[in-house]
DNA sequence: TGGGCATATGACCATGGAAGTACATACGCG
DNA sequence: CGCGTATGTACTTCCATGGTCATATGCCCA
């Protein structure tokens, strides 16, 4: 479990961040919000925070978790060679992998 | 292993997906570019194939495969709350930020 | 029809990670 | 100062999955 990836591959980590990208939130709270144990909560959390995708605050007995954009900013990085197949144009999409049929190369209109 | 994020998650299943984001190879093609086993491609090719994220194309006694672009476009969708946070401009993720700091927590101001 | 290449599949092993349990710690309140 | 709540962590168990080896399948060509 290195990659940004990898962490978000967690159905119950991305609920968390989920619930995070709306307001940050104490443990407690996610763990009613996702009906989750907070063992669980905790957990996740632990490995959200050592990948750099949440950080906490302390707030008297409460850890107040929040949103640190940098790893799904890295995955939206990742994405981007991919875009083009769903963005632009719909039949410049059809063109496009009509194309990939007889070119190794992309290339469009010229 | 159900989901889209659970299958980009594997790397060397991102290293093939980045090789056929420019264009389609055979899987001869992409065990010689990426130096991988055979057998490993062919598998994670299988698991590419039947998550939606690659297509086949048979080619004589090649199989020609291509990116699918649904299922990423589905791991762009979830990205899309958390874009706020890294796009835009600076100082209005600053007041984001300030304002996830007054909480929408029940039965306090707000 | 048979040989040979390209690809797929199945079995086996080892690893890693997720979930649960129990315990330790920290803080606030009275 | 002691109790109760909130949170973090170590330990154990279990399962999914990736790598590899051996082999099957399918297509071209002679």
């Amino acid at each position: 479990m290195e990659s940004s990836f990898a962490i978000i591959a967690e159905p119950n980590r991305r609920a968390i961040l989920g619930l995070l990208a709306s307001s940050e939130r104490s443990v407690g709270e996610i763990e009613h919000r996702l009906r989750m144990p907070q063992t669980s909560v905790s957990k996740h959390l632990r490995v959200l925070r050592e990948a750099g995708f949440v950080e906490s605050r302390v707030e008297a007995q409460r850890r107040v978790y929040r949103i640190r954009p940098e790893p799904l900013r890295e995955v939206d990085a990742w994405l981007a060679p991919f875009r083009r197949f769903w963005t632009a144009h719909v039949d410049a999409l059809e063109r496009h992998l009509d194309r990939m049929g007889q070119a190794p190369r992309k290339g469009r209109n010229g």
